[in-house]
DNA sequence: CTGAAAGCGCTAACAT
DNA sequence: ATGTTAGCGCTTTCAG
């Protein structure tokens, strides 16, 4: 149990308490709260068990104030956005052994990202992280000419930042290889729209459908980031004379959606039609959904982010790429099949 | 545009070297940045230009070690949970005009929630938000015996700590009323298991069918928090004889996983069987679900958090209730109807 | 191995 | 209205 008996009038305990209590120095006190050498392992000990019994907390704010570095990532990510909590899970394994902290800053209806990271920047965060930002290139040139900025699932034009994201083009080929080795021919696109990755996920679906000669069955639908959107083009779908076999779709959500209203329409997945997603979210991997989906590889994403973030704090490495590509990978559940017939 | 040419070597740009740029002293530079009384106006100006020419930005942490007060707030959300993400947004707005600022920590499947704890803890927080904390009992009175604790959207028996809940127990009373207004008398609940809130909601369903003396009804099935348990209560609602004619649902995506499975066992909702959720989650709002559901009052939620936590700090108010309680109310969509016959 | 002194960037208390 | 002095809690010299 820690001791209430620490210093007077309520005031949080410093290591001016703990040294007291020790009978040492201030600074030794702090030589043996950070592990750094110089200090007897006798000491040491004397040291801990005053902290300990003090319940003595050291502040992290003194700490950066009097360091040069704070060791600082700051990280905008979108509370409402699934797949940004699941980056935001593998910034903070990546960050610790790295020995920086993260600050979080959360981009909300009422909270926009021009605030999330002006609040970062008072915080004095070495470097920011930005998961998907909608900030103009021109804002984020802008900051990047003032800390290092990583930006995250979002191509970005600018020489200034440096970028890591899954390729989306590539995560398209998988789907389209895969559906076309089932048999199928008619394969149809439903899109993302202006949604990060969209344009290039797209794209990778025209060019798999043209690498195996398959031009003439092209068929992008509108859709967008959400069920809603993904249901409405899923009626186009239905309604269509001679429908798809199977489709893409922009992402999980939206997968979601035309599942639905596919099957509400009296269709079978997958056997009058397949579908494939894109995210590899918690929601494809539901057993009753089982989506065959694009996974993106969270883990390396968010470990290239902190290295690269880190890598121009510490001027080491000559900053390899400024665009980094991960590779994606797909993941085969039941709701592809061969066509039928 | 801001210009680079502040202190040498690539320092940050501190309250000294707008001093020296507009020719007066720091303190002086630290009362037109604070808006505080005791400077002239030309000063204010001449001051807020060499700032603005500098780019300067204040230090938030020097601030913060200088003053008594922190005016920070720690709030502990789990990046997973949607839910969670609408309180965040609803803290935001709350905070503000109180003049607090938020420190986020996330629990993530690998940082549990005493680390999540521990962090703010450094960071110097004055007080502490927790959403729906699965932490013992023990450790939050621990806590609590330190700084004020608001918990969110879990009840919890500590005298110590502050709670701030939905009314989870007239939630289902409201469904239950619903439904039993609409005809239904077989009523079934898929509960949430250890879930927060779920022990109230329970309790609440058999309260309701005893009002309606429907006690010989009752009947609850082991459900969950995810997609997936829902759809195995599900099977088990498809199986029992006599069928349940409606059933209430822990929350919106254990109902989305219950309603997955009875459609694709053929029945039709809410023709063959109502369904009612919990939350008005984003999922329960999409026209192709339309899920009936309890709907908290995140706002009013996230106001009385602050709202205590803040009170909790400035000593107002005789602290009324530890346990403040907001009412739920019922959203009506399409998956609730008369029974059939 | 230990202690004394200085200072991170800022603000509060006192002077003028 | 403005400047001077001191100190928040910590770490970093530099002596001993």
């Amino acid at each position: 149990m820690t001791d209430a008996s620490g210093p007077a009038g309520g005031r949080r305990t410093t290591l001016a308490d703990v040294a007291a209590r020790a009978g040492v120095s201030v600074p030794l006190v702090s030589i043996v709260m950070r592990d750094a050498p110089g200090a007897s392992a006798a000491t040491r000990e004397r040291v801990r068990r005053a902290a300990e019994e003090l319940g003595y907390r050291p502040d992290l704010r003194a700490r950066l104030l009097r360091r040069s570095r704070s060791r600082l990532i700051g990280v905008v990510f979108g509370v409402q956005h699934p797949f940004h909590g699941d980056l935001v899970s593998g910034l903070y394994t990546a960050s610790d052994p790295a020995g920086y902290e993260l600050a979080l800053s959360a981009v909300t209806p009422g909270r926009d990202e021009r605030r999330a990271v002006a609040s970062l920047l008072q915080d004095r965060c070495e470097a920011l992280i930005l998961l998907g930002p909608q900030l103009p290139t021109s804002d984020l040139a802008e900051l990047a000419a003032r800390m290092p900025v990583v930006v995250v699932a979002r191509a970005v034009r600018s020489r200034a930042v440096d970028v890591v994201r899954t390729d989306d083009a590539a995560g398209l080929h998988l789907a389209v290889d895969h559906l076309v080795e089932l048999g199928h021919t008619r394969i149809a696109h439903v899109d993302g729209g202006r949604a990060p990755g969209a344009a290039e996920r797209r794209r990778g679906y025209r060019e798999a459908l043209r690498g195996h000669r398959l031009d003439a069955e092209e068929r992008v639908l509108p859709g967008g980031l959400t069920e809603d959107e993904g249901a409405a083009a899923a009626r186009t779908l239905l309604a269509a004379a001679p429908r798809p076999t199977a489709v893409t779709v922009f992402n999980d959500r939206c997968a979601t959606g035309v599942l639905d209203v596919l099957r509400r329409g009296g269709l079978s997945v997958p056997r009058d039609l397949s579908v494939v997603g894109f995210d590899d979210s918690s929601l494809a991997r539901l057993s009753h959904v089982a989506l065959t989906t694009v996974a993106q590889d969270t883990d390396r994403l968010t470990a290239l982010a902190v290295a690269r973030a880190t890598a121009r704090l510490e001027d080491t490495a000559p900053a390899s790429e400024r665009e980094q590509v991960v590779p994606p990978h797909l993941v085969v559940r039941a709701t592809t099949a061969p066509p039928r017939g």
